[in-house]
DNA sequence: CAGCACTTCTC
DNA sequence: AGAAGTGCT
């Protein structure tokens, strides 16, 4: 008997149940869909093309190693994988649950064919639920709810050979796909290895001592960048709960925040396109030539604040943004030139390597103020006192290189240093100016 | 239902 | 220290 092993977001082979479950009744055929239409608008951005290229060169290297292969194939899911059933006469397809709304659509559609495993989540989604049992909107409380269900199994080993069938299907040339960048390759600053490999090496050096404070710190390798390994399954949340028994805390409250936004998108699907709280449909966000060219400016780095520059520069260069500074940016966007947070959300979906539907949404509507859980609009961040606080001055020398030269005592605010040179931007609009526009445009929403 | 507590702050 | 709306128990 052959089975298929559906991939998604799981381009690993150790603790995937999916492939445990599908080698025991069988041959397997392991197989990964470039979709981009189920997706629609939120099919894989820019960045993780680039990933998703170098993580399936990997996992066919590690499949091929164990006797076996990945079957590429492009277009719509829920069609393409009956279609390979037909032609293999495999019976039945084996993957782990994911919660896009078009998994979920494409999930369905699959039917008895399909066996779906839990994997990718620290616990079910649909079992952390409040006591009227709808799912949390709020992060403390879903991490109290989540705590019996947190996983106490350990992860599996990856199986030591996979059951090849007699014959393989056809398969697409990686190539093909034209996953990676060309005219211009924008990608020379990613500095990045994606694979299991690599994202289980990263789980074994974790160094969390002072994790608390540390992973505030822009200037400081302070965060563990698994994010983009998390995304694509390349590392189990499981596999990282296990390895970091014992340390902080706090880092693995940080682990615990994709169940919970996956929970909300697994309630509210659209929760990518529509406000969480609907009255801020009222909002009166800028729109035409002025703000377009505000908008570019902060796409490109160029809005004349050290830090939200720094931060816009290292996410285009890199594909990545410390987090800290996603919070600084991506307040500045929506508060400071009032631009409707759907357009950053958009923009963090094309550059970021670790861009994911629930996290992306969660947190942006988070920082808008719009979203389910409450953060109040009229909370504004102040960048400049943000840079000063976390101690940004490596991390703006770094990346503002016309600021190169300038000491702490001047990089955060050079204007009012009085040593802003020509080279670099002045600011899109004052801090001062820009909080009474946020506010009063936040009193208009009934 | 009332009271408690809230990831990411500002002055 | 203040400000502040509301999800959750």
């Amino acid at each position: 008997m052959t089975d298929l092993l559906w991939l998604r977001q799981d381009l690993r082979l150790h603790d995937q149940p999916a492939l445990i479950a599908a080698a025991h009744a069988g041959a397997v055929i392991p197989v990964y869909v470039l979709d981009d239409e189920a997706p629609g608008a939120w099919k894989i951005g820019e960045a993780q093309r680039w990933w998703l290229h170098h993580s399936l060169t990997s996992l066919a290297d590690a499949l091929e190693k164990k006797g076996s292969r990945l079957i590429l194939r492009h277009g719509k899911a829920e069609a393409i994988l009956p279609a390979l059933l037909e032609e293999t006469g495999a019976e039945r397809v084996h993957a782990i649950r994911h919660y896009e709304p078009w998994w979920r659509d494409a999930e369905a559609a699959l039917g008895d064919r399909l066996c779906r495993y839990d994997g990718n989540h620290l616990a079910r989604i649909e079992d952390v639920t409040t006591g009227a049992g709808a799912p949390y909107r709020i992060y403390s409380s879903f991490w109290k709810g989540l705590q019996p269900h947190l996983p106490s199994d350990k992860p599996l080993p990856a199986p030591r050979s996979i059951p090849a069938p007699e014959t393989w299907p056809r398969s697409d040339r990686l190539a093909d796909w034209h996953l990676l960048p060309t005219a211009p390759d924008w990608s020379g600053g990613f500095d990045w290895t994606p694979g299991e490999t690599e994202a289980l090496r990263k789980v074994k050096q974790l160094a969390l001592d002072g994790y608390d404070e540390r992973r505030n710190l822009p200037s400081e390798e302070g965060t563990s960048r698994l994010s983009p390994h998390l995304h694509f399954g390349e590392v189990s949340p499981r596999t990282v709960w296990h390895a970091t028994e014992g340390a902080d805390t706090i880092f693995r409250k940080e682990l615990a925040w994709r169940d919970f936004t996956d929970g909300v998108v697994s309630a509210l699907p659209d929760y990518a396109d529509v406000n969480g709280r609907r009255r801020y449909d009222t909002l009166p966000w800028r729109s035409g030539t002025a703000a377009q060219a505000d908008l570019r400016a902060w796409q490109r780095g160029r809005t004349g604040y050290p830090i939200v520059d720094a931060g816009m520069r290292q996410l285009w260069q890199s594909g990545w943004m410390h987090n800290r500074v996603r919070m600084i940016t991506a307040s500045f966007l929506v508060k400071h030139l009032l631009i409707d947070w759907r357009e950053g959300e958009r923009w963090f979906w094309d550059c970021l390597v670790d861009a994911d539907y629930g996290n992306n949404s969660v947190n942006w509507q988070w920082v808008a103020g719009t979203g389910v859980d409450a953060n109040m609009f009229g909370r504004i961040m102040a960048p400049i006192g943000q840079s000063e606080k976390f101690g940004a001055g490596d991390y703006i020398r770094r990346w503002v290189p016309e600021l190169k030269h300038l000491d702490d005592s001047a990089i955060h605010d050079p204007d009012a240093a009085g040593c802003r040179p020509d080279s670099y931007p002045a600011m899109l609009i004052g801090h001062r100016e820009a909080r009474e526009r946020a506010l009063a445009a936040g009193k208009k929403v009934r």
